[in-house]
DNA sequence: TTCATTCTCACCTATGTGTGAAAA
DNA sequence: GGTTTTCACACATAGGTGAGAATG
């Protein structure tokens, strides 16, 4: 048996091409690769070793070759607790999800080197959805139940030491303890809002800048540990992961078997109705002690797990996959079996390819600017039912600008912005009526009356960090030039942005038009009715 | 019964003059004042009005007059739980402090206006002593008991939000609930040491800058709250005291009254040995509901404090304070009583007219910079045998510069240092002898063997509050140019520190020298003995 | 039914209180 | 003797766990 191989996969991201074939390649085959659906268009160009502290098998990766200098003092960034994320990922991490929030276990903490001692750095963290299904755990197994549920815009969780020099960054393990998950899509805290039942990946990035107003123009270091990989859950699924947290997690000792022999609970709870399959290969020691299991692994089946490569199979059980087939502790030894089997897409192809020629644990993105970050972590940025839930969930605490002295910004750029953001199209002209409080679903095929507005622009942080009592857990409030349609934001248009006196003075009749998610700020768009104009647009 | 009056004194403070009789003066009086003993050469400037919002008493002050115009954007600062903190401040504020460290309570949190919401403050606090008395507990009353043993240096405690816009300071109130008082002289939380015993006074500082390396420059603001005085001690002395932490403080709430009787155990410690004298006045109802008691005060008297006003005599009992005086519950209205009939001390009669012709709540001292600001605050930087010890206790994370690259720091403005900072006794050259480890006390009538030294300077920052994870919370090593003594360092050199590769260079055999208290580090010097040279004294 | 979600609960960690006996 | 300090302790706050019943 042979340990996972971890090390870092160092790219460079160039957001307008999806292959650089010939520029760069990897030493041990050459082949461009893609990174996964949701984390697209990304070309290697160099790579390096990831923990030259680290004591495990990455050491074998050691005589790999580069065809390429790595860039200028390249941080290097290894994973706290890498065994246990193993451990854990090895079955298929699931993370719970609730209403008032949940922290991660493991813990996602990171330890940096490489950066310049003196210069100030800003840490990040955020979760982004790793492919397009949505999964159920049936016969103890994860298996694809469908299309994925509208993701809710993500929240980049700025850490909140930062910004801070890198000698102070790299003295201890960077803890993102604080970040939450939660499935309340009304969640004012600033929580992540996840789906359940969806699959996630946490992304760590590093950010050269001595400012938190600089983040949009500054250069995003991005690293991906793909065992910190998961499945969002309300309540555990898999029993193993349920016996590894309460095992692991201290908050959880009161859970842990009383005496001797097993906790009575638990196994009460593997007795639970269901279609009570193979419990037998459920035996104590099988869970207790995994890496005593006499499965063998390929290098391949190794480095796969049944969260990296869903089968392709969307149908809810019409698929081949056997029921029969034993309830193996080690998930990710069958998942990634069947992986070779059936990843018949593109991307997934690519990357097995990938998977079998470099290291997965570690992927870093470099992405020049923001925008171009946007280019990637926008896909979860979609306008759907949920989205404006969210939306009018900010509106509690808010109100809009009523007038006085407008601003103009600039938005020469804007057309640079991804198109998610551009214009979500819940608030396109045509349905601007379909606003809450208004008809749900209104044609476009009508007449319609379309108010003219004046827009006010609201930038709620995201992160809201209040147990460190930072003062920014509040709201911000600007004034936007007025027009007809909320523009399109660019994140150099955040310089000129003013804030306003008080935000007590917006009228309560405001409404919420459409929302951008910067790095820093979440921008939401309030209009103030000031005359309406009919329109008859078919009929 | 007529509440206090609490308003803002702001007074600008200029190092080098006593008195600047005529230039500005209170409406109300026109004497120039000055703050207690150890919170010297102030000249009152301006008065304005604190809490603009305040629905107390001090409404009453609205007709007084300026006749100098309030300095540009004065910010204006207001206590929290005021009311609270008087409760506690009329019988004698009591303050824990424990080698783990311990919280004050009630909680210093200020309430912050008129900053420029778009500016970044710094927000400090620090404790200083007010008087150089030691107290002791007698008779139901605080007597002096003697000189005051030395002061550990004083830690300026930098809240951790700092730097931030005025807009989010103003928001809502500033707390320091993890300021943390200890009498562990070994301390290496960077809690804020105290003497048992001994009065002390909470200080609260604005400082306009952008960046904490930028403090040392900046103009300090400062703001006293009278009614924050308090004696720290190891065990409570006055029941009263205790009583309303127990009926106040939320995690004291185990120890509140029972049912609808009073506590047992309470009762129990007051019946405790000693003098138990005139337990009548300890009556449930009185203590209870002190501001039901009938008690009346003059408007002085209602201004003074058990705690503001120390009795001249110094003897252990040689006093003819009347220990037959009725232990008053209210105790502050006997102390200031008697301080009117025996404060003879100039600086304290002064202070006596000017609490009753002002409003002793609050007082500012505006320092220029923080030059200006060490000259009154480093009266706390003593040099002693305890003194001595904090200083070993910080090199046990330490070594010394072993040599290498020394580097010129400027010390050309080193004579406006304030005098306890250039050259602390206890390390004068005559004495270099009587480091730790060697005799303890060293006359300087003999003759002496001389080390010659390099000097390395190591900063350590002045507040670790881990639990922010802040990484600032080790230590920053410098290395200083060589010399025979310890030279004086002023600001300015700050910016010409440069940081050491690593600290463990440092050759165990290193001693610190003196240490050096600036806002955001702790200055300490550590010698590496070069050669030595003998001096005939006088022997 | 089956699956997914929500909620209360006991049981943890972690830390802030004064007590009261013992020690210094 | 008197005074001051220390420590284990019971009891708070605050919040992080999964269990398991109830709900949809």
């Amino acid at each position: 048996m042979r340990d996972p191989v971890h090390s870092a996969a160092v790219m460079d991201y160039y957001p307008f091409q999806i292959h650089r074939p010939g520029a760069y390649t990897l030493s041990s085959g050459g082949h461009p690769s893609l990174l996964p659906p949701l984390i697209p268009r990304v070309a290697p160009q160099v790579e390096r070793l990831a923990g030259q502290v680290a004591a495990d098998g990455r050491a074998a990766l050691r005589g790999l070759q580069r065809t390429e200098e790595v860039l200028d003092e390249e941080p290097t960034v290894t994973l706290d607790s890498q065994s246990l994320w193993s451990e854990f990922h090895k079955r298929g991490t699931e993370m719970v999800i609730t209403r008032s929030g949940r922290r991660m276990f493991p813990p996602f903490k990171v330890r940096v080197r490489g950066l310049d001692e003196s210069a100030k750095y800003i840490l990040l963290m955020d979760i982004v959805a790793v492919d397009d299904y949505r999964y159920k755990f049936h016969n103890s197994r994860w298996m694809v139940a469908g299309k994925a549920d509208p993701e809710m815009p993500k929240r980049m969780y700025i850490h909140p030491d930062s910004p801070s020099k890198g000698e102070q960054w790299m003295r201890k393990p960077v803890a993102f303890h604080k970040l939450k998950l939660t499935n309340n899509i009304l969640d004012k805290h600033g929580f992540t809002i996840l789906n359940s039942m969806h699959k996630y990946q946490p992304r760590f990035h590093i950010v050269k800048a001595n400012d938190i107003m600089k983040l949009p123009y500054s250069t995003f270091r991005t690293y991906v540990f793909s065992e910190t990989e998961f499945i969002a859950v309300t309540a555990y699924q898999n029993e193993k992961i349920t016996q590894l947290k309460i095992d692991n997690n201290p908050f959880a000792k009161g859970f842990r078997e009383t005496g001797n022999g097993r906790r009575e609970k638990r196994n009460k709870q593997s007795a639970v109705p269901g279609s009570a399959d193979q419990e037998g290969a459920d035996s104590d020691e099988a869970c207790e002690n995994p890496s005593t299991s006499n499965h063998h692994h390929s290098p391949l089946e190794s480095l796969s797990s049944p969260l990296t490569l869903p089968p392709p199979c969307q149908e809810e059980d019409g698929e081949s996959d056997s029921d029969m087939e034993p309830p193996d502790e080690d998930f990710a030894e069958t998942r990634s079996s069947r992986a070779d089997r059936d990843c018949t897409q593109d991307s997934e192809e690519m990357l097995c390819n990938m998977y079998a020629e470099t290291e997965p644990s570690k992927k870093m993105l470099t992405f020049r600017t923001l925008r171009d970050y946007h280019m990637v972590a926008a896909d979860a940025f979609k306008t759907n039912n949920k989205y404006r839930d969210y939306v009018m969930a900010q509106r509690q605490n808010l109100s809009t600008f009523s007038g006085g002295h407008l601003q103009t910004l600039d938005f020469s750029l804007s057309q640079n912005f991804p198109k998610h953001l551009q214009a979500p199209g819940l608030f396109q002209p045509g349905q601007s009526a379909a606003m809450p409080g208004a008809e749900a679903h209104l044609s476009t095929s009508e007449n319609v009356t379309v108010p003219l507005w004046r827009f006010a622009l609201i930038s709620i942080p995201l992160h809201a960090d209040t147990s460190c009592q930072h003062p920014s857990s509040s709201h911000l409030f600007f004034k936007l030039s007025s027009g007809q349609e909320p523009p399109s934001l660019q994140p150099s248009a955040l310089a000129t942005l003013q804030p306003l006196p008080d935000p007590h003075l917006y009228p309560p009749e405001a409404k919420a038009s459409f929302s951008q998610s910067f790095n820093e700020f979440e921008l939401i768009f309030w209009r103030v009715k000031i005359r309406e104009q009919t329109f008859g647009s078919s009929v």
